[in-house]
DNA sequence: TGTACATCAGTGAACGCGCGTTCACTGATGTAC
DNA sequence: TGTACATCAGTGAACGCGCGTTCACTGATGTAC
């Protein structure tokens, strides 16, 4: 049947922010179109009324939670204590232990890399993210600053990759802690 | 037909190679067990004469990688020259062009964290690179020499895994070229 | 304002394909005598 | 040493399932008059 305008458009994030979400937890191939319809409380079928394949929701849905993400990221204040607050959060157990609603980054960056329908929007977030860091991050001197911003984005996305592949959790909290103890 | 019986181990380790190779470059859902035996210059039928399951061969196929993978890394000498030399090899454009051949973490380490059976190998395998970087690294002083090797391997990880993401060969190379640095 | 009709997001069955897995069969190797 | 037979890694067709995608149909909404 048809349905009011004005919801076409809400469903079409909502979607998006599930699809994102599940991607996040299991990756691509570990979701299904079926499953993220029935998240946002629809069944399959008008999945191909909003995108025109999988892979076009994969790339839109990875551009929305970098788009959110980056909205997190500005709405952090310029303050060191602030800037400081956020790799912490990012290097927290519970971003570890949540990847659904975390950066994208340590949980589809490999997966990215072999996709280049993604790869655009999410160059542009790196590219981001790394200028929001040489602008806010309380770096000690001028020099190196855009150097060091890329040293410490690395070491955050590859410290929440190690401590949520690796097994054992004493070894996983001490790598998020060598890196928390960077910024501290 | 029957076969020489010392045949049988060197195919085992033949399919080994091969599929950590491809999944390496394409992920677990990227391959199917019937190319992989393909490329071993068989018929997929005796896939299952050598593992119980496409399961069963990623978790085997990953600890051999693994074990491959330690072998480089224990070869290298004790001297600060060769260290770096190893250190700056994870870090070069041929290895990001190249993940089929190369460190497992940046290429499956976020469909570790949700493979169950691949994790125990794997995080032997970081606890070993931990090891060997703490004991061998050349680092100015005694203390943190551990929680220093932590930090550089997460830069590496995240730096290879964030090259590979990139769309821009400028932005691509400008990563690697920061971790590097820091062992310069 | 009321009525007839066109619209189109939704439903849910069906399709086609690919992939993991199975299996009846083959035939050179290794063994028993 | 030669011969008959059991073994078992291989072949390749087939199975079953799940998933992406399609489509005939539904019926409340929005529009024309």
């Amino acid at each position: 049947m048809r349905y009011p305008a004005s919801e076409t458009a809400e469903k079409h994030t909502r979607i998006l922010a599930h699809a994102s979400r599940l991607f996040r937890e299991r990756g691509f191939d570990g979701v299904t179109v079926a499953e993220i319809m029935n998240g946002t409380g629809l069944t399959h079928g008008p999945f191909y009324n909003h995108f025109a394949s999988k892979d076009a929701l994969i790339a839109e849905s990875l551009s929305y939670a970098c788009a959110e993400a980056m909205g997190d990221l500005s709405a952090v204040q310029q303050s060191p204590e602030d800037v400081r607050a956020y790799v912490a959060g990012y290097l927290s157990t519970r971003h570890r232990d949540t990847p659904g609603e975390g950066c994208v980054l340590p949980s589809l960056g490999a997966e990215v890399g072999r996709a280049p329908l993604t790869r655009p929007g999410v160059t542009s977030h790196v590219r981001g993210m790394v200028d929001k860091f040489t602008e806010y991050f309380p770096w000690p001197g001028k020099r190196n600053r855009r150097r060091n911003s890329i040293r410490l984005l690395s070491a955050m996305v590859g410290a929440q990759l190690l401590a949520r592949a690796v097994d054992d959790p004493v070894l996983s909290e001490e790598i998020l802690a060598a890196v928390r103890s960077e910024i501290a």
